[in-house]
DNA sequence: TACAGTGCTTTTTTT
DNA sequence: AAGCACTGTA
């Protein structure tokens, strides 16, 4: 074991060293919280603490697995594979799971996600006659999200005078009736809404004294991460938890508290002192992170709010780098002048592209730093957005999944009952619901039951084709894992076929992510130790033992409920050698040598939304914090004075935030030597742009190739780091008796023939077994990774 | 029943 | 700009 606790500063090492009583850490931005909360874990198995004693909550599913693998590799055994880790979601989602029955939930309850609830809430609402034009789906999402977050339900709700008066001012009296049809809905359909998660854990353990009991119990310690952005129902939940023993560590940081959107309540972690008895305070405050330039940025921007824990962050690190602003004309320009940059950062300071963060405040802002990226030739990937399990070719394969595990699941069926096409439209679809509705069946027991309710012969016909087909699948998951099973779907529904058939770019990018999605569970069948599925032994791990019988059931219901809660920083693709771009909020507890932050405006940043109480500007200004925050080394900011937004170019002025940070740290030479975007006589940003006016200071990279010369050329020994060019290949003449070998068997260190590529040698096998990819040292053109399920090579 | 075309709305962050 | 609901035609 390695000697830890010499690894920390003195409040670092205070903070791992209380074991038993309440602990609150209060950690600015960079100050070794992950380290400390790992090491903590660490010192308590090594003072004796039963790792199945411990529940860690962490902000996502990547941060929980880092944490279990620090703590081996601190205590060097394999005990912390037993830790309870994971974000409140997925821990929830288990418990649940393992305790479904006592809330009249089955165990292989389906977990909709923003979509899906949607689209329920969608259809209560036209099922209630209601305007959808008043009732907003969203808004009415959102009012139902936010009073599960705040423990209300919908009986609840309807009883509340204030929330009433609330929707009848807001004339929008019937969004309790709404709530109420929509949480009977999921019930009835067997499914779970995000906050569901929440809700349905604190009714579980509020209701069921032995559940409460059996979890305190088991939960001796409890440490909960990003404390600053729970709500109301992670709060009642951890204190019931927690009340047994009353070992809760909470850490955090009030600078960076910025998800009241969902509920989080700075109060939280402002409060917490006064929940508990004899609460022990640990501040850290030394900064490891950045340069001091960044952080008294950071500090002098976060002092203009008011409401905050006093603390004093600092660091020794070195000065750095004042802060660059750049203004461009448009948000085209800025995108082109932030890749510029990185071009040029890239050559002068031998940076590669993982080193490089563009961050802004919306999803939609992405859209021109892609673009430029692009066209420059920079690597990139864009965090967030439409995500992987949000493309409809995607969903639509994981709901015959789920109506396999849940044919309840009311969603999934809408989806796929008539894709591909098979004769059920929606006259025949309405006609169903109308009758489940009416007899409080299923949808499913409608149309496996088709014959009783009068629907034309073809039609019938139609359905009871798509319901054997479904029973088929169903009886076959006794029988076969979660992938073979997938497989069979995609060719009995035709589904992979038809886009295998579409030759168009998009239908070939469809077509892959199904692939990938296949290729994703394949992973998780051959290893579902890492999901918690099953246990050393192999067996099912569960409370109740209920499930052991339909192992395989168990195992497609944890795969269907892990993916809809991965975050997309759980993600690992993300380790190669890219530039990421995100929001803020998904950059939170990240940290970047170089970070742009994108879109300096009134109206965008702060955002036109978040500005009309003084809450809400100040989770504005810690969200601006938190973006400084996580440079390591260089930050630019970067504007436009006009950009494109629902098809209109729109002025913007520069952000108030702007203004807050001192002269001394601005290097403004990049913005016209001033911050404002009014006061130039240059005409308007709009007509400007329309004219096809760049902006007015030349490349970066142009600038800096007049003041450095041109970069060394490829020939001469590189003292940088060369980008990624797509390097051409050395011509190369394929041998007269050129035969692509059987490479199904292909080991490291064969001696293979490429058309193109010429003679090399198998560096490195990798990738799943049906999609194994080589890494190839070739003679003439240097390392490649070569997929055999496509490229030729004969074997020599 | 399926699909193409038209016109209308959309303004934030996410598990 | 883009996605969605609605309408009209095959």
């Amino acid at each position: 074991m390695r000697n830890y606790l010499d690894e920390l500063n003195e409040p670092q090492r205070e903070a791992v060293s209380h074991i038993n009583g309440p602990l609150m850490i209060v950690a600015g931005a960079g100050s070794g919280k992950t380290k400390v909360l790992t090491t903590r874990i660490a010192h308590l198995m090594a003072n004796g603490v039963d790792s199945f004693n411990i529940l860690a909550l962490t902000f996502t599913n990547k941060a929980a697995a880092e944490m279990k693998e620090r703590v081996e590799k601190i205590l060097g055994n394999t005990e912390a594979r037993n830790l309870y880790i994971g974000t409140f979601h997925s821990v929830f989602a288990r418990i649940l799971r393992a305790e479904a029955n006592k809330i009249g939930y089955p165990n292989n309850f389906t977990i909709y996600d923003t979509d899906d609830a949607k689209s329920v809430v969608k259809t209560v609402i036209n099922e209630l006659d209601l305007d959808d034009k008043v009732y907003k789906p969203n808004v009415v999402y959102n009012r139902i999200s936010a009073a599960k977050n705040d423990l209300i339900s919908s009986a609840e709700y309807m009883n509340d005078w204030a929330l009433q008066q609330e929707d009848a001012r807001a004339n929008r009296p019937q969004l309790g009736a709404i709530y109420d049809a929509y949480a009977k809905r999921c019930f009835k359909n067997g499914a779970m809404d995000f906050d569901d998660l929440l809700f349905k854990m604190y009714l579980l353990l509020k209701n069921n004294p032995e559940s409460l009991s059996k979890y305190q119990r088991k939960f001796k310690y409890i440490m909960i991460d990003e404390y600053q952005d729970t709500n109301k129902a992670q709060y009642e939940i951890v204190k019931l938890l927690g009340a047994m023993h009353e070992n809760v560590c909470v850490v955090g940081d009030d600078a960076q508290s910025i998800y009241s959107f969902r509920g989080a309540t700075i109060e939280n972690i402002l409060q917490f002192n006064k929940d508990y008895d004899d609460v022990k305070v640990v501040k850290l405050e030394q900064n490891y992170r950045s340069t001091k330039s960044i952080l008294n940025v950071a500090n002098q921007v976060i002092s203009n709010n008011k409401n905050q824990i006093q603390k004093n962050l600092f660091t020794t690190n070195d000065e750095g780098e004042k802060i660059r602003l750049v203004r461009t004309m448009t948000d085209n320009d800025e995108g082109k002048s932030v890749a510029d940059t990185i071009q040029e950062q890239k050559l002068r300071n031998h940076y590669f592209n993982k080193d490089f963060a563009i961050l802004y405040r919306t999803n939609a802002q992405s859209r021109s730093f892609e673009e430029a990226l692009r066209r420059m030739g920079i690597a990139y990937r864009i965090y967030g957005g439409m995500s992987f399990y949000q493309r409809k070719e995607v969903k639509d394969m994981i709901a015959y999944l789920r109506i396999i595990v849940n044919p309840r699941d009311e969603e999934a069926l809408k989806r796929i009952i008539n894709y591909p096409v098979r004769g059920i439209g929606k006259t025949t679809l309405d006609k169903a619901v109308l009758f489940a509705n009416d007899k409080n069946l299923s949808l499913w027991d409608i149309l496996c039951n088709a014959s009783m309710y009068g629907f034309k012969s073809g039609t019938l016909e139609s359905i009871d084709n798509f319901v054997t087909m479904i029973k088929m699948f169903q009886s076959e998951l006794n029988k076969k894992n979660a992938y073979d099973l997938a497989i069979i779907v995609g060719k009995s529904t035709n589904l992979v076929k038809e886009l295998f058939n579409d030759k168009t770019s998009e239908g070939l990018a469809r077509y892959e992510n199904v692939q990938e999605l296949l290729n994703s569970i394949k992973e998780f069948v051959d290893d579902p130790l890492i999901q918690g599925v099953i246990n050393e032994d192999g067996e099912v791990i569960n409370e109740e033992d209920e499930l052991q019988s339909k192992q395989n059931t168990a195992s497609l219901g944890a795969y269907l409920q892990q993916i809809v809660l991965l975050t997309d920083a759980d993600d690992n693709k993300g380790e190669s050698d890219v530039v990421k771009l995100m929001t803020i909020h998904a950059a939170k507890g990240l940290e970047f040598p170089v970070v742009f932050v994108g879109g300096m405006e009134e109206t965008l940043f702060p955002n036109a939304m978040a500005i009309n109480t003084r809450e809400e500007l100040e989770e504005e200004r810690r969200l601006f914090y938190v973006a400084i925050t996580r440079a390591k080394h260089k930050l630019w900011l970067t504007y436009a004075n006009a950009r494109y937004r629902f098809g209109q170019l729109q002025q913007n002025d520069s952000s108030r935030f702007l203004e807050e940070i001192p002269e001394e740290y601005l290097d403004k030479s990049y913005a016209g030597g001033g911050i404002k975007n009014t006061g130039n006589n240059w005409g308007s940003a709009a007509q400007r742009a329309q004219r096809g006016f760049g902006n007015n200071f030349g490349t970066a990279a142009a600038q800096a190739e007049k003041r450095y010369g041109a970069p060394p050329s490829k020939t001469s020994t590189p003292s940088y780091i060369v980008p990624k060019a797509p390097a051409k290949a050395v011509e190369h003449t394929p041998s007269a008796d050129f035969v692509a070998s059987d490479t199904s068997n292909l080991q490291e260190g064969q001696k293979v023939e490429h058309q193109k590529f010429g003679f090399g040698e198998v560096i490195k096998m990798e990738g799943a077994a049906h999609n194994p990819i080589a890494t190839v040292k070739f003679e003439l053109n240097g390392e490649k990774k070569i997929m055999l399920n496509y490229a030729k090579l004969r074997i020599l």
